[in-house]
DNA sequence: GATAACTCC
DNA sequence: AGTTCTGGAGTTATCC
């Protein structure tokens, strides 16, 4: 940035509006509702530091409405006419607002007749030809007609202070899918019903931009009306012509208007510091007034910088550390380790170093049965070698290429992975652990840089070995797919020639170094270590042990259920033809769509965006409701379908051979917020909502001798908000052990019944998840305005939620990350895009994050103190089997689930202890039983 | 491979 | 004050 002139125009009159509705309802010491007014000076504050930096200020003016009456009046008489009046508590803001801005010695302008809008575009465009850059504070979508470049470079953009988001010509033609000289003709045809603008009934943003775009202009399209094909659409058009033309002279803003200062006068210079005290002091403004007092007046005079001393608002993101320079990875030197006395020298090497990566390699990418092909070792850059085991396959009489007999390799590694002394590091450990153990040999102590980037970097990108190596190493690994290939003529590891499969392997090892070394030194820098040996590098080794521990599954019973759901299926089939009048595959979307929009004419579908009728169960849940039953035969179909598929078929076939139990995989990083997650076969989704599901987890049976024990935290992610957010009421109802929702339904109805109760619950999971009142409304069949008073109402019985949201949303915006309470970080690079779809998911999100990754947090610490807790106890022969999100599964001796029990439940009811004190007991419910159904 | 449907917390 | 999908996951079937 140069030193050129840059004019912010400040929207005062509309951001008042948009305080008052997002900040909690503050009150100054006199008692004077102070909220947007206090948001208000924040951001008047935060303009002004940015005095004289790239893109900051170095002219200023807030403009504000004169009056509700304008020239548009006289020109439309209806004109804002329905416009309520403004809320009781935002009316002694108004003179506030000019107050605040005088204590800022800032100009505040505006003027008899004209609106703050037109003195925006007014002063604008003279600024614009004073060849200034201007921008404009406000999100009033009818300032983006003001929005221009000149040569690519912006001129005029928009800065929305709220979101922290500038506006430029992209974010115009994102939301109105045409250039800022064509807005105006956009607005002209939507209307405003706000502003009571008329616009062509039946148009809204999406048919306007269609319009637009298909025509050219307003005007054309209003003549090209009547060549439309027969339509309400061309109706409308030709019978609100004129009130479209007229809505386009009241969105037209004024760009003519005298200018009541000149633009030189609105120079930002320091700020005096004296009249702005004053006016803090007054109205209790006091963190604003504590930085006043340390010499921190934005835009104030300039003070000299003190040594140590860090810049308030700088983001908090280290540099990448420097290490010490290494030559890049070079493949050619990895040696193939073929005799006891080359692995002697590697293990030698190893203990000298006292770190040494570590990578095995498989037959298949089963960890429980697969069979071990090689072990890869590496002790630093250009320091790696592969020592093949299993090449040739597990044939006795077929040619294989010379290795280390596996027994006796194993042998010499047995000691080294044991070594205390020396620390293995893997990527994604899990599973090489999983495949020595096979063998009997166990790792320890370790660390595993897919969890140490996972702590790191968790919601910024995955954590592949490859993906991290091309960024942090700028490196390309070779792929397991050039080694075995894909389909059909993939091979096995086994047989990839030893010359290839050393190049893999060990560079596969060298890169878990290079990457150790680097995230290593990252983590006690970037304030990870913490959730990384606290939580989740001890959680290795004990979900390793729970997959590998699996389940046992009655595959007869399963069985059994298939062929019940097969029988049922069939009939209903009947049914559903016999309804549709012809037989059509009731599995399509498509083709279910067709028949029952088209071919039944059934009333009120809607079509995604690949064009096909939506058929999902709140479609046609809404269709039963209007009494078309074969609606209701098709979601028990689907229900069925999906059992049968998922669970009583697929279940069967993951058994495994060997163990005849399911074994499942865990993800330590496969969710953003640090839940695990499952797969093959996913054991975090078996059925248990509905009676014909909940059959299924009875298939999930005690080994014989044995019981299930099933331990759920109750209301967990609740209890964490109520400690989080500092609610009294809901703290105290959780520590008299009161029914939660009930006692949200007292604050927001005022009594208790199924119905209040009901929604309260929804409430209470709702707010926490950032809905809007769209949203609500949806949930609760109520409409957005009542969603919003009982938003409102919540947040004015328990403002500690409100104020969670706001500081959970600022933390996100201005570091990129947030935090759980044992401080593990998610980033949401996305929350500042231009794109308000992805800001406002990234900011649900982020409202999210931080209650399920506490509860995530809580059930890992658990977890990883279960074994040895059990074990102190005496009762080792109890596994810890499954975790699905707030319910641990365990298996034990018949005669030892009492004692158990109670290990388990003061481990869970103790997992924030001793570095957190919750304001919130934890409570765990405990079910005992054959199957996992009947532990419930 | 993408999409839409279902399952769970 | 204008607008639309409450957070986090995985699997299966269909269709291109």
């Amino acid at each position: 940035m140069s030193d050129k002139n840059h004019l912010y125009l400040v929207d005062g009159s509309s951001y008042i509006f948009r305080a008052y509705h997002r900040l909690p309802p503050l009150t100054n010491p006199s008692g004077v509702p102070v909220g947007a007014v206090y948001g208000y000076t924040t951001m008047l504050w935060k303009l002004a530091k940015e005095l004289h930096e790239a893109d900051g200020p170095t002219h200023l003016a807030v403009i504000l409405d004169h009056s509700s009456e304008s020239f548009r009046n006289q020109i439309y008489d209806q004109y804002k006419a329905n416009r309520p009046e403004p809320p009781e508590d935002l009316i002694p803001q108004f003179p506030l607002i000019r107050d605040a801005t005088r204590a800022f010695s800032l100009p505040c302008i505006e003027m008899e007749g004209f609106e703050a809008d037109d003195l925006i575009a007014s002063y604008t465009e003279a600024a614009v030809r004073e060849g200034w850059d201007v921008t404009i504070v406000s999100s009033d979508k009818d300032l983006m007609q003001l929005i221009r470049e000149g040569d690519g470079v912006p001129q005029v953009d928009m800065l929305d202070t709220m979101k922290n988001v500038r506006l430029g010509i992209e974010a115009v033609q994102e939301k109105f899918g045409v250039g800022p000289a064509l807005v105006g003709d956009i607005l002209a045809l939507m209307g405003d019903s706000v502003d009571n603008v008329p616009g062509v009934r039946g148009v809204g943003p999406k048919t306007a931009t269609k319009l637009i775009l298909e025509y050219g202009d307003l005007q054309k399209t209003l003549v090209g009306a009547a060549t439309m094909k027969p339509s309400k659409l061309r109706d409308n058009l030709i019978e609100h012509a004129e009130m479209a033309r007229l809505s386009r002279i009241l969105v037209e803003l004024k760009r003519d208007c005298p200018l009541p200062d000149p633009l030189d006068a609105l120079r930002l210079d320091a700020i005096p510091p004296e009249p702005l005290k004053a006016f803090l002091d007054a109205h209790g403004f006091r963190s604003l007034s504590a930085k006043l007092d340390v010499g921190a007046a934005p835009g104030g005079p300039p003070t000299p910088p003190r040594a140590g001393e860090a810049p308030a608002a700088a983001p908090a993101v280290p540099s990448t550390p420097a290490l010490p320079p290494m030559p890049g990875i070079d493949r050619s030197l990895y040696e193939t380790v073929t005799t006891i006395e080359a692995l002697d020298r590697w293990i030698e090497a190893a203990r000298t170093a006292h770190v040494v990566a570590v990578d095995t390699e498989t037959a298949s990418l089963d960890s429980v049965t697969g069979d071990l092909v090689g072990v890869s070792l590496s002790t630093g850059p250009g320091k790696a070698c592969y020592i093949p085991l299993g090449h040739g396959g597990t044939d006795m009489f077929a040619e294989k290429p010379d290795q280390i007999p596996m027994g006796d390799a194993l042998g010499r590694l047995h000691a080294l992975f044991a070594d205390e002394a020396v620390l293995k590091v893997g990527h994604n450990l899990k599973y090489d652990i999983g495949v020595l153990a096979q063998h009997g040999l166990s790792i320890a102590p370790y660390d595993d840089t897919l969890v140490m980037s996972f702590a790191l970097d968790a919601g910024k990108h995955q954590h592949g070995l490859d993906e991290l190596a091309k960024l942090h190493l700028d490196h390309v690994c070779l792929t397991f797919k050039e080694m075995c290939g894909t389909g059909k003529s993939q091979i096995s590891f086994a047989e990839v020639p030893l010359d290839r499969a050393t190049e893999y392997a060990a560079e596969d090892a060298e890169v878990a170094w290079r990457l150790w070394k680097l995230l290593k030194l990252r983590l006690p820098i970037e304030g990870g270590t913490r959730i990384y040996e606290m939580v989740d590098r001890p959680l290795v080794a004990t979900v390793e042990t729970m997959e590998r521990a699996g389940i046992m599954v009655n595959r007869d019973y399963l069985a059994r259920l298939s062929g019940e759901f097969a029988n049922d299926m069939l009939r209903m089939e009947g049914e559903i033809h016999g309804l549709a009048g012809q037989p059509f595959a009731i599995g399509s979307p498509k083709q279910l769509g067709e028949i029952l929009f088209d071919k039944l004419g059934l009333k009120g579908g809607r079509k995604g965006k690949s064009g096909v009728w939506s058929t999902d169960q709140t479609e046609l849940e809404r269709l039963e409701r209007d009494g078309v039953p074969i609606a209701r035969l098709i979601l028990e179909w689907r229900q069925l379908a999906k059992l049968k598929s998922t669970y009583t078929d697929a279940l069967q076939e993951q058994i495994n051979a060997v163990t005849g139990r399911v074994h499942t995989s865990y993800s330590l990083v496969g969710a953003q917020t640090g839940r695990l997650s499952s797969t093959d076969p996913n054991l975090q989704n078996i059925p248990i909502r509905t009676e014909v599901g909940r059959q299924i987890r009875d298939a999930f049976i005690a080994a014989p001798g044995h019981v299930l024990m099933a331990a759920d935290y109750s209301q967990i992610e609740l209890r964490l908000a109520a400690h989080m957010a500092d609610v009294p009421e809901l703290k105290e109802a959780f520590a008299q052990g009161q029914d939660i929702h009930a006692a949200t339904a007292i604050e927001l109805f005022g009594e208790v019944n199924r119905d209040t109760r009901g929604r309260a619950k929804t409430v209470n999971f709702s707010i926490l998840y950032g809905i809007s009142r769209w949203g609500l409304a949806g949930r609760l069949e109520i409409t957005p305005d009542e969603a919003q008073a009982l938003i409102a109402r919540y947040f004015e019985r328990f403002p500690g939620i409100s104020d969670y949201i706001t500081d959970t949303l600022e933390g996100a915006r201005a570091k990129g990350y947030t935090e759980t309470l044992f401080g593990r970080k998610t980033w949401f690079p996305r929350i500042k895009a231009a794109s308000q779809h992805e800001r406002q998911g990234s900011e649900r999100a982020a409202i999210n994050a931080p209650i399920q990754g506490t509860s995530a947090d809580l059930i890992k610490r658990a977890m990883a103190r279960m074994p040895a807790a059990l074990a102190d106890a005496g009762l080792s022969d109890v596994a810890m089997l499954l975790q699905v999100h707030d319910e641990l599964v365990f298996e034990a001796p018949e005669g030892q689930a009492e004692a158990a029990g109670e290990v388990i439940r003061r481990v869970m009811m103790g997992a924030a202890e001793p570095v957190l004190k919750l304001s919130v007991p934890l409570e765990v419910e405990i079910g005992i039983g054959k199957s996992w159904g009947e532990a419930h």
